[in-house]
RNA sequence: UCCUCAGUAGCUCAAUGGCAGAGCAUUCGGCUGUUAACCGAAGGGUUGUAGGUUCGAGUCCUACCUGAGGAGCCA
């Protein structure tokens, strides 16, 4: 796969003695935690790119680094980035001292510099800003003997990878983990909002929690432990503490699994409610969804247009979503299978394959909550439907345009003769259980929950091609590095 | 674990079994509005590893290593 960094260039800065005597070097008062400071020195605003539109016609500082230098005869050039965006500053070699246009011009990508210059609205620049520029400080140069390795050129899967430490610099990544901030926060502010505390479940523990996946183990003082796979069994019980809980953090799993959707460690938020059935809890996944959705559009408009994301998709995500159930989704199955639309025909009772799921997702336009499987194909903890107990109370949320599975949920076991009895036919050790078994001899409830995996919502709603690419430094089968 | 594909310059890729190439990056030179700027020049190679076939192997054969995509499993 080749990655095409659009909008990237490299360049160089010359730090000589004199010239360095002339910068000056913002004093701030204090360390200011808020984006806008003033520097005593200079009375320049220190500033950042993404909000540099408030300071037309006057001079600013940016703390950054040099993206890209671009040269025609006496003009240079020079493309900031800081974190926040990019901006292309603008030098003539008549108008600043020779010992900044000198500087300048011997910068490499990714020095970083503090450069200072007048905001100047320009229809030619794409953030509609340039910045005229002044003065140039350069904090460290990049020596041009072993250059910035990640040019603007493509690049191949392997080598971003292997230095996804830089590679994160570019637009797209940095707009990426902005979008996955947002939806992080969009998760969560929705069901502190919703009366739901935060219950932080253990990341090592004892057992299987599913006693599905494989676990990676780890030497515990001489026992073996492993990482989590899911919060899920332990905020049960926080949730039968405190109502409405929810977790937030990592989990993983040893499966060797290659494909653009798994890594090995991955976050999960999982909502857990006391006293919910399974339609409460498809009610709750909906509102979850569009309300993230709804704020990413909203407060990151401008990352989605960098990353070329489709809004109008995302602007279809609104509640209610469809809902059907496994046997209306295998009828599906065979009618396409039968159309010639799906390779491999679908069996009856067995859980949906990528190629399965990535089909049904296609007939809706926003996701589709996919209910009451077959018990014999899901976790041994999921309530059997009162009505066929064939049926477990469990739903599958699949995103739209082929990105799967993003939630799992269900309506859990209340009763704990028919719990131990589920735990005894899967072969669980009985006594690792034993806590689990006290939440239904002490008080129990019907209760529901679900879990969302991180960065297959963020790669559906950035349209990625790969969950790699949602996650600062992703944990794969074959890497562990950087 | 299985299937398929790919490893050649720092990067992305060419090279009918017959002299190891290009673009980008780097260095030097040119250009006053460039948008992955452009133009000219220079430096830059154990063709993943080991063996084999051949007068001759980047190219064909065998094994291995590494990576990618997919299946299974999962979120």
């Amino acid at each position: 796969m080749l990655v095409s960094l659009r909008f990237f260039l490299p360049t160089v800065v010359r730090m000589t003695g004199s010239a360095e005597k002339q910068f000056h070097r913002p004093k701030l008062e204090k360390i200011s935690m808020s984006e806008e400071t003033v520097t005593t020195a200079t009375e320049t605003p220190v500033t950042t790119i993404a909000r540099i539109g408030e300071h037309e016609g006057k001079s600013v500082t940016l703390k950054g680094w040099l993206y890209n230098l671009r040269e025609s005869g006496k003009l240079l050039f020079p493309i900031f980035r800081d974190g926040s965006g990019t901006i292309q500053g603008i030098v003539p070699k008549a108008a600043v001292p020779p010992e900044v246009f000198e500087t300048i011009k011997g910068l490499t990508q990714e020095s970083s510099i503090i450069v200072t210059g007048k905001v100047r609205a320009d229809k030619r620049a794409p953030g509609g800003y340039e910045l005229d520029v002044e003065n140039v400080e350069v904090i460290q140069r990049v020596p041009e003997d072993d250059p910035f390795p990640i040019s603007l050129k493509e690049h191949g899967t392997d080598f971003l990878m292997e230095h996804r430490h830089l590679w994160i610099r570019t637009p797209r990544q940095s707009a990426i983990l902005r979008i996955r901030a947002e939806i992080i926060k969009a998760a969560r502010d929705f069901l502190d909002d919703n009366g739901f505390i935060l219950t932080d479940p253990p990341i090592l523990t004892p057992a299987a929690c599913e006693g599905t996946s494989t676990l990676f183990p780890v030497e515990y003082f001489g026992d073996e432990a492993y990482l989590t796979q899911s919060g899920q069994l332990y905020i049960e019980s926080t949730a039968l503490a405190l109502g409405k809980v929810y977790s937030f953090g990592p989990t993983f799993r040893a499966e060797k699994s290659k494909t653009r959707r798994h890594l090995t460690e991955f976050w999960m938020v999982e909502p857990e409610w006391a006293y919910a059935g399974l339609d409460d809890l498809m009610g709750l996944a909906e509102q979850f969804i569009s309300f993230i959705v709804e704020r990413v559009l909203t407060k990151r408009a401008a990352d989605l247009k960098v990353i070329n994301r489709d809004a109008a998709k995302l602007e279809a995500i609104k509640a209610p979503f469809p809902r059907i159930s496994y046997d209306e989704a295998v009828q599906m199955l065979n009618d396409a299978h039968a159309k010639g639309l799906l390779e491999q025909p679908f069996e009856y009772g067995n859980d949906f394959g990528s190629p399965d799921e990535t089909y049904i997702s296609s007939q809706f336009d926003r996701p589709v909550m996919v209910h009451r499987y077959p018990a014999a194909v899901k976790a041994f903890y999921m309530e059997p439907d009162p009505d066929n107990p064939k049926y477990a109370l469990c739903v599958d949320v699949l995103a739209p345009e082929g990105y799967g599975e993003i939630i799992g949920g269900s309506q859990r076991i209340a009763s704990y003769d028919l719990l131990k009895k589920r735990i005894e036919e899967h072969n669980l050790p009985l006594d690792a259980f034993k806590w689990y078994l006290d939440l239904r001899q002490y008080g129990s409830v019907p209760h529901s929950g679900f879990g969302m995996g991180i960065e297959r919502a963020v790669a559906w709603i950035c349209g990625l091609e790969h969950v790699r690419e949602t996650i600062p430094f992703a944990r794969t089968l074959n890497r562990i590095y950087p």
